[in-house]
DNA sequence: AGAATGACCGACTCGTCGGTTTGTAGTATT
DNA sequence: AATACTACAAACCGACGAGTCGGTCATTCT
């Protein structure tokens, strides 16, 4: 029963993965649940012996998917106790690097649904700004860690700061998705890096 | 026979207004020719009498309406040969207003469509473009001419910078949608003149 | 007045999509 | 061996949406 269990995991597991992939590429309205179906080779019965609904299905994608990603992503590679503006840095760098080379980065993925999903479909924007405030109330206690530990100036403002980040990245995403993605990531780490510097603690406790 | 002219134009400018408002409001493949004309009193006879598709429709509303819009609130403001980071400042503060209220601001809808039409129809996509480039271009040259004119550092990086300056403006804009969007415009312009202070010029000319 | 044309109506086609229902091969249970 | 349940398959339903088409009516031209 155990190897029962297995199964069916394994068959919702391979829908969600699938299904978030076309989600992201074509939208979610852009896709049918038998696109998704056709690409498995499974059939509507199957969908519907384990979910209740499209929207059920994409609810538990954003549980089961979009939350672990964005954690790994973008939340525990700040948590180090190094010089915050550096792990900052360094994640944001990671995370442009995979939309260099047109994978999902789930930054982007989010701010896509949130336009997506915006005005039309309150429940699951709901569920999507639970991440968007996992994320924002993350940073805002590295930076203030940051202040404490003496790697950034006291006097900024860790609200601001963790909304100016979040902002340029989802928006820098958004302008790299045409047009020299590479050489807007480059520009825009470079922007990043003095933001960050005039933020930084000018006397720090030796 | 200019009457006439006139007439169709009037009709034509109606489903253009109405359209961009529902197409903002609901997304464009989330809008129905239907509903747009249900709003209007008019029957589909009449739109498929001035416009070839729903495709082309749109293409018209992004040359009529988005143009000029973003050209009034993005690019025009931050023409004037005052301090550049005084202008900017007063054209972003000014346009995440209209957010605040919740009304169309032409940078966001611009963000929105390129979210939903980017990877699936890249017909629509080269338009969207066209208009980021006009205000990327523009934004390059006033900070280059904000260089020449002694407001802002000549070491600073004007393309960096203008790539900064949209994507963080985009960025928060999909920040604002669902959460304390007022508080978050006051903390974004914040950090937004923060960063623009530590490009302007320390020694400017007397 | 009669013909032509511009602007529009509304019923219809054809495809798509979310969701339902019925059936069934394999496996576990008794 | 009979039963029941899991995990699907396949056919189907009703809605909705883009685009078509024959017709209408007022205005303009001749």
């Amino acid at each position: 029963m155990m190897q029962k269990n297995l199964k069916r995991m394994a068959t919702m597991q391979r829908m969600q993965v699938t299904g978030l992939e076309l989600f992201y590429k074509n939208g979610y309205y852009n896709t049918s649940v038998d696109d998704i179906l056709n690409k498995l080779e499974l059939s509507k019965g199957a969908f519907y012996y384990h979910y209740e609904s499209k929207e059920d299905f994409f609810i538990q994608i954003i549980e089961n998917l979009l939350v672990r990603k964005v954690y790994s992503m973008l939340i525990e590679p700040v948590e180090g106790h190094e010089n915050t503006s550096d792990l900052i840095m360094q994640c944001y760098d990671n995370a442009l690097e995979t939309a260099v080379h047109n994978e999902m980065d789930f930054g982007f993925v989010l701010g896509n649904f949130i336009s997506e999903f915006n005005g039309r479909n309150p429940k699951i924007m709901k569920h999507l700004n639970d991440i968007i405030k996992i994320w924002e109330v993350n940073l805002v206690s590295v930076i203030q860690r940051g202040k404490f530990e003496g790697y950034i100036d006291r006097h900024a403002d860790a609200e601001g700061v963790a909304l100016f980040i979040m902002s340029s990245f989802m928006g820098v995403r958004t302008l790299m998705v045409e047009t020299a993605p590479s050489a807007r990531k480059y520009r825009f780490m470079s922007q990043l890096r003095l933001f960050l510097k005039s933020i930084e603690n000018k006397q720090p406790a030796v």
